[in-house]
DNA sequence: GCCGTTTTCGGCCCGACTGTTTTCAGTCG
């Protein structure tokens, strides 16, 4: 079973509880198991069938043997048994912004509502107002949390889908006479979320392919059943579809069902002026002659292309650079040679000692790590005193570490609502590696948090803007900001900007890496990693750096530790050299 | 249900903000 069941059910059981007046630690602490194993980069599976899940923070023997029990029988009676206390369309209702456990319960309980279809009918009567605690604003904010909820529905997070994804692959792969199984689509493009998964397989015998495909284990319905392809939907409310084909053509296909759309319309344009035919099944001349298809490239030297890669597919300028021998070599993981936004557990919400972040990091092969704890205005956060200590034993233990990695003492110190840091200058100063994030006020309008950004750049003291738009994706959209005048003062300042790896934030996005380009800013690709294991979601920012055409060049972790110690020790000489500020 | 340099019981982040109330509950970060 993938790690996005494991932890969809465990958050389910969170809010049944919730819904039924559980004990709200409770709640907490399926909560946090299910948040950990949803980004955890290994299989739940295995580690269960290894006994080694306890192991996972946050994870203790009651949840292990609940995860053990899906794992092995993909089901959990617990679950089952709050299900049933618990109309389905109830659960629906929680996943709106701004409406919690108790504003669902008092609809459901007071006034019968048991779906956001009935809820959204009461707000637009008024019935909803006989709830407690909901008025007239709250009714309207109701209503556009609705309207906000329908604009995304039916995506899926890039690391849920690749988590279905593999497993499926992974059987398909074993099906006799099977070539190749790979995923297409924007699933392929690294799409931030993905809508549906589609697969494809290369093989002579397409029966026994779909036979498979249909008898999944996760199938809750078969949609669609024929020779050649066939689409299901499983268990986690998305659906599949198979295309199974010859090998003779399966490059043509893999082509052609990556996309984008408008890529492959820019694709066969170009074709017919030549006078070919691509289609799925290959590349044909003027007299239908096949003259090539297994491979992707055949169809990219059909049109006197280079090979484009899957994720700069999207119709943006990527034919007319490859026309012109411009496309960009793309950022890989194995260029990046350090995370620079990691937690321990001197903060409140990471558990993991320094010492299992450097193991960790090391056999990744990172050559360095930078420790970046929150600061005082996030629960426990480090006070000056604090940090200077937690620095300190930071470079203790770098010392002793020897380079394998090396340990950076950092901190993530917030904006505040003023654009003040908060954590005085002179704290800052000395750190190798200052992350400036926002965590609070995200409602306030462009100017006021654009400003508020401004001011924490020109503090001469921040190496890299966190999260920079504060998006978390399928739950909160970014804060209004104007991103180009961001841009500029990093310029100016020589502040580098964030794109965090989180899975659920990958901030900056695709689009804001390519405006830092642009703009002659240069970013880091950080996992803001909450749990030793997370420091392994890098792949994550790298899709999107490379979404963003970015190239190792204007990824600033790509250097070596002295070079890297160079650039970031120029924003502090900016500090010095111009006092006052 | 998890967890432990205050360790096997008894805590578990807590303050800001908002809208609904009439002194506070719910939600969020």
């Amino acid at each position: 079973m993938e790690n996005a069941e494991v932890a969809r059910v465990l958050g389910e059981i969170a809010d049944l509880l919730e819904l039924t007046g559980g004990n709200a630690f409770k709640v907490r602490a399926y909560r946090r198991a299910a948040q950990v194993i949803d980004v955890h980069p290994g299989s739940i599976s295995e580690l269960c069938r290894e006994g080694r899940v306890a192991e996972l923070p946050g994870v203790g023997a009651h949840i292990a043997a609940k995860i053990g029990e899906l794992v092995e029988t993909g089901e959990c009676r617990e679950h089952a048994r709050l299900s049933a206390l618990v109309p389905p369309g109830v659960l629906d209702m929680l996943r709106l912004e701004g409406i919690g456990p108790k504003t669902v319960e008092a609809v459901w309980k007071t006034l019968g509502i048991t779906d956001v279809a009935a809820l959204e009918a009461a707000c637009r009567s008024g019935r909803v107002l006989d709830a407690a605690h909901v008025g007239p604003t709250r009714a309207r904010a109701i209503l556009g949390a609705i309207e906000r909820q329908r604009g995304r529905a039916g995506r899926m997070l890039l690391h849920r889908a690749l988590g279905y994804a593999a497993p499926i692959l992974e059987r398909l792969r074993t099906v006799p006479g099977v070539r190749r199984a790979e995923v297409a689509g924007s699933l392929r493009r690294r799409k931030e979320t993905i809508g549906d998964l589609d697969l494809l397989v290369a093989s002579d015998d397409a029966a026994p392919v779909v036979r498979a495909f249909t008898g999944l284990s996760g199938v809750t319905a078969v949609l669609a059943e024929g020779p050649t392809k066939a689409s299901v939907r499983l268990r986690a409310g998305i659906q599949a579809d198979l295309r199974v084909l010859a090998p003779g053509s399966f490059g043509a296909a893999l082509h052609y069902f990556t996309g984008s759309k408008s890529h492959n319309i820019a694709i066969r344009t170009r074709a017919m002026k030549r006078g070919l035919k691509i289609s799925e099944y290959g590349v044909f001349d003027r007299q239908g002659r096949v003259i090539g298809g297994a491979a992707e490239e055949d169809v990219f030297r059909a049109v006197g292309l280079p090979f484009i890669p899957p994720e700069l597919r999207e119709g943006m300028g990527e034919i007319e650079a490859a026309e012109a021998g411009r496309l960009p070599r793309l950022v890989e993981e194995s260029e990046l040679l350090g995370d620079l936004h990691v937690h321990s557990r001197a903060s409140s919400d990471s558990r993991s000692e320094l010492a299992e972040i450097a193991a960790s990091a090391g056999t990744l092969g990172r050559r360095y790590v930078a420790i970046t704890d929150h600061s005082r205005a996030r629960p426990l956060g480090l006070d000056a005193p604090r940090l200077a200590e937690h620095a300190a034993a930071i470079r203790a233990l770098d010392a002793r570490l020897g380079g394998r990695p090396h340990l950076l003492a950092g901190v993530e110190v917030d904006v505040l609502p003023t654009g003040a840091l908060d954590l005085p200058e002179e704290a800052l100063a000395g750190l190798d590696c200052v992350v400036a994030s926002i965590h609070s006020h995200l409602a306030d309008p462009a100017a006021r948090n654009t400003e508020r950004i401004v001011r924490a750049l020109r503090s001469g003291v921040v190496h890299v803007l966190g999260h920079p738009t504060g998006r978390q994706l399928g739950t909160r959209d970014a804060y209004a900001l104007d991103l180009e005048r961001v841009l500029d003062v990093a310029r100016e300042e020589d502040v580098a900007l964030e794109v965090n790896a989180m899975p659920e934030r990958l901030d900056l996005t695709d689009a804001g890496c390519r405006a830092a380009k642009a703009a002659g800013v240069p970013v880091v690709i950080s996992t803001d990693a909450h749990d030793a294991t997370q420091l392994a979601n890098l792949r994550y920012g790298v899709w999107v750096a490379r979404r963003g055409w970015l190239e190792a060049k204007d990824v600033l972790n790509t250097l070596p530790l002295a070079e890297l110690r160079r650039r970031l020790r120029r924003r502090g000489a900016t500090a010095r050299t111009a006092p006052g500020r």
